[in-house]
DNA sequence: TTGTACGCGTTATCAT
DNA sequence: ATGATAACGCGTACAA
């Protein structure tokens, strides 16, 4: 049984395939009573309009891409149902595409973007991503693109971010409170300009409370969970005094606790930990962590909102439509003070 | 700057356009030196093929759809990451639909396949799914289709699953062994066979103990968390005699967490809790739980493996191509014999 | 080795 | 209210 299409429904009817085609559109032009013939046929030969003639011939995809360095991290599946479920609203289609955190992964995908596959994009930069050539490319061809979370400042278009420096500078003002006077960090890239905002906001609390910063105490996590945790244990056995890490993302948290645990080192009471987390259960951690949760489902539905609002009144997206949402500090036994 | 395509890449080198046509695809009839022209010239313009054009052609779409429940799920999560990365290698896009868990989406989803938009199709079945009409649509379309996880049994097409009553069964075996007596079981769905399989191991194992299964220590969840929570308070409080918790999905487990922690019964001393999880970070619960762990990135990769041997020699896939992977049970605190 | 012509299935324009 | 026709961009059979 082969894919049914116009000609054999208007073949069938004795009509002509643009009267089938109108009739479906249920355009104004045709007579009730041959819509009503059509579509009942339609219906009852499972006919499926070819997405891809008509992508075609209207120059429309339906279709949008989202570019996101992995799947399996709570942060980024939440923000794909939150993407997922504006898309679904518009009747668009969602592909995917994981760059694994390789620039060069990125790079070919988001050049592919120029064949006109999709209406526009939703991504967040891979960590190792410095050169952005290929995303200036998109925009030479206008393709209407948002970024969430890991942005890419440079670009004029909107981005959907998180007060990473006020969390930041929160999360560690957090670990001075609860008395910890020596407080790791541990980022995720160099490159990453959240990264740089929680870093600044980690140097500027310390700072502020005359607190000089030591470079020994800045940690940069790899992909590789097992080498974190070792690089975890070798920072805190050459620097024993430390007392609070602050860290930048939830692997890097887990890693700590599986440092700590081998090391002996107690949480919270020797060393407290913070981190930007979305792990729903972090409450039932031993111990419970304290987290930075960020609104990832929101930042999801967000982007793809002003991407949609763009793809669908074909404007430019601007750069004043980029919005800021709030994370929450949601304070746990991770940091308790004794 | 509009998207480059062949007819200008054509005039621009003097040249027709199914001679360019011919020269990016390396045909042999095309001499070296237009070859080498043409392929720089695009280069140079940065084009790309139009996909949807390419797609009309050669009635080939390079597309697969992943229909799933949920994507913020860790079993999910890691299945698409072992899906996308067998696209990757066979130059295939990845469009993703969550269905929610309501057949009704599911439905949608699977009916609109019928267009020829992907040229193959990895679906795990929404819970609530009776009536399967929609796939069997596709399959008289001569669609390639591969259940993993919750699959169709009545499908006469691969599925890939892992051994759910063994486990089902050893698992209660464990609760057993660790001196349970009052086994309460907490399931997804009544439809899905998985389920059905896992419930039939945990009665068998019962009865082989010389037990009577009883009803009421059955329990459906939902798909709200707080209710779960509730529902498992009140199975906890009307039976107070509950000493072991096997738990079919991992947020049935956390439910049972909160549950017990709100009622103050003590895990693993008054009740013993197992669960089917893909929580990586198992080891880091208050207390560590015991698991049953899936093959969820293997079960990803097999799925699509099978799929695009279909698709790219052109072959029905056959029943039995279908495979049963094993599942670990990992034992850690929650289980533990005081 | 290259060019011409057609068709994939749909939609939009122009006629009747 | 309906039909004929062209075009979207590409790939291929046939011609030259």
């Amino acid at each position: 049984m082969n894919p049914v299409n116009l000609k054999q429904l208007a073949q069938e009817l004795n009509l002509s395939v643009s009267t089938v085609s109108r009739a479906l559109s249920d355009s104004y032009e045709i007579s009730a009573t041959t819509k009503a013939k059509v579509q009942q046929l339609a219906r009852q030969l499972g006919y499926e309009p070819n997405p891809y003639a008509s992508s075609l011939r209207r120059q429309k995809s339906k279709t949008i891409g989202v570019v996101i360095p992995e799947v399996a991290n709570n942060f980024f599946s939440l923000a794909i149902n939150g993407i997922e479920e504006v898309a679904r609203e518009n009747n668009y289609h969602v592909l995917i595409y994981l760059t694994h955190d390789d620039a060069q992964q990125e790079a070919t995908i988001v050049q592919h973007f120029a064949s006109g596959r999709v209406d526009g994009i939703l991504a967040s930069l891979a960590g190792e991503t410095q050169d952005f050539s290929h995303f200036s490319k998109l925009q030479e061809r206008h393709i209407p693109m948002v970024f969430f979370d890991r942005v890419c400042e440079e670009f004029a278009t909107a981005k959907i971010t998180t007060d990473d420096y006020r969390s930041g500078y929160q999360a560690t003002q957090h670990l001075l409170d609860a008395g910890c006077r020596h407080i790791a960090h541990l980022l995720i890239s160099d490159h990453l300009s959240i990264g740089q905002k929680r870093l600044q906001g980690y140097l500027d609390a310390l700072q502020a409370h005359g607190l000089t910063p030591d470079p020994a105490l800045l940690l940069r996590g790899t992909s590789n969970k097992d080498r974190n945790q070792t690089l975890i244990q070798e920072l805190l056995q050459q620097n024993p005094a430390i007392d609070g890490i602050f860290a930048s993302v939830e692997t890097l948290a887990m890693s700590s606790y599986l440092a700590c645990r081998h090391l002996g080192r107690r949480i919270p009471e020797d060393v407290k930990i913070i981190s930007f987390s979305n792990l729903e259960i972090a409450d039932l951690l031993d111990p419970p962590l304290t987290t930075i949760a960020q609104p990832a489902y929101e930042m999801g539905r967000e982007a793809a909102r002003i991407l949609f609002k763009s793809i669908l009144k074909n404007r430019p997206i601007l750069p004043t439509q980029s919005q800021e949402l709030k994370s929450t500090l949601i304070q746990r036994k991770s940091t308790a003070t004794t």
